[in-house]
RNA sequence: GCUGGAGUCGUCUAGUGGCUAUGACAGCAGACUGUAAAUCUGCCGGGGUUCCCCCAUCGUUGGUUCGAGUCCAACCUCCAGCA
């Protein structure tokens, strides 16, 4: 399906933006879903430990799904073959296609991946072949996948690059772009261009204006959830980007993230987001819930609860008691301490769908206080007492 | 009662004369941002404001030895077989 975006209501005191998203289909179909929106990712095209039941039941409008995945594993032609990704995984709402970009950042810890103009020389993980993608390949392999939107294939600079590689990076992503553009071909797919340049501001408004000449769908914001310790650092990226973005169109923040940078990017502009972070948290035993946490480096971080921890032991209160998800309603944290304790497979599953459904509603939240023009409250209300 | 075997951290386990006694599980915490992540890290005999220091420790007691979880003896407990 094709997507465009409609920006329904500006807050009027941060700007922060209300809109929708209208898919179309070739019969001439449509679906609407509201931005703000989080999107849950579901890499090997299966959100983790979740069915496509479970997932909708967290109300969400894309997922996301893997191009490097995908491609090594089961191969963009069996995906083809079985009908395309919706058909394959089941699941019929918007779907969303990283580019592999992000693998290409990934796998750079073990110095698998070798980055040329043509392309990228990757390892494989799975069996130490030599793999090259390219960002026609990565088009391709996403037009066989029939994704609602593709991913152009960029770099994601580590947060340690200098602005000489970085502009380099910036550079070589707009050729690619440009290259991946030019190729796309699936009438029926979106294909979101990406802006990157670190830190720069004056490598993101360059990056952002080069990446806007070029034409995409929409306008992806990347390159920021791979620095650890500085969120202001985030933040800042967000601003020095999204004002050189058209207002018409949709803006994606790549890989983010947190409670508080969900409600700190939509008031820079901001509209949709995809986080692993809410099912590994689950996977891993954590839930998330409201309020925030100062941390020792006065960084504001998101408030979650370890169920692994013995104190849950006989707590039979559900993780929050205004939770409309399917955990809350059913289940106590003595149960999920238990069944985290026990390593069983429902306890990840019964987290993964709180946590997902967790941002959702912050989101919906966000949504409301923005169509009533109340986004600097929702945002002191979020930090509450302990605002910074 | 006799014969043989065995006792090491909460549990299982390595260790057969040499200095810090393995490893796993359990337990207690922590990390996680476009998923090489249902993963990884730390602690896990006791005490000290946990770099580090002190004390204890391989069933018990004694012995051999420069040195013992390891060899010897007695005892205790458990297991197997025979009565």
């Amino acid at each position: 399906m094709k997507v465009t975006y409609k920006l329904l209501h500006q807050d009027k005191t941060t700007g922060a933006r209300y809109g929708k998203l209208i898919f179309t289909a070739p019969d001439g179909s449509t679906q609407e879903y509201e931005t703000p929106m989080f999107m849950p990712v579901g890499t090997q095209a299966t959100v983790k430990t979740l069915s496509p039941e479970q997932v909708k039941a967290t109300k969400p409008g894309i997922i996301l799904a893997n191009t490097y995945h995908l491609w090594l594993r089961p191969g963009e032609n069996i995906v083809k073959k079985a009908g395309g990704l919706h058909q394959f995984m089941n699941w019929h709402s918007p779907i969303l296609t990283d580019s592999g970009g992000y693998q290409v950042f990934s796998l750079a810890h073990n110095k698998k991946k070798d980055i040329t103009e043509e392309g990228v020389h990757f390892k494989s993980e799975l069996d130490g072949s030599k793999l090259f993608l390219t960002p026609e390949k990565s088009i391709e392999i996403q037009n066989k996948l029939d994704s609602d939107i593709a991913m152009s294939f960029d770099e994601c600079p580590p947060a340690t690059a200098d602005e000489r590689y970085l502009k380099n990076s910036v550079e070589r992503t707009l050729r690619w772009a440009a290259r991946g553009k030019a190729v796309h071909k699936n009438p029926h797919q979106s294909l979101f261009g990406i802006v990157q340049g670190g830190p720069h501001q004056n490598l993101r408004k360059w990056s952002a204006e080069q990446t806007v000449k070029l034409g995409f769908d929409g306008y992806a914001v990347g390159g920021v959830a791979n620095d650890d310790e500085n969120k202001d650092a985030m933040y800042q990226a967000v601003e020095y980007s999204t004002p050189y973005l058209p207002s018409n169109q949709v803006r994606y923040l790549m890989g983010v993230g947190e409670p508080v940078d969900l409600v700190e990017c939509v008031k820079r502009g901001i509209d949709i987001f995809d986080c692993v972070s809410p099912t590994r948290l689950a996977r891993h035993g954590n839930a998330l819930v409201a309020g925030i946490k100062i941390t020792t480096t006065n960084e504001p971080k998101e408030n979650r609860i370890n169920l692994k921890n013995a104190k849950f032991t006989e707590d039979f209160t559900p993780l929050e008691h205004d939770c409309d998800c399917y955990t809350c309603k059913n289940y106590t944290k003595a149960y999920l301490h238990h069944l985290i304790k026990c390593d069983e497979a429902f306890g990840k599953t019964l987290l993964s769908i709180h946590n997902i459904r967790f941002l959702i509603r912050l989101t919906e939240k966000m949504r409301e206080a923005i169509k009533a023009d109340r986004y600097a409250d929702f945002i002191q209300d979020f930090y509450g007492p302990n605002q910074p």
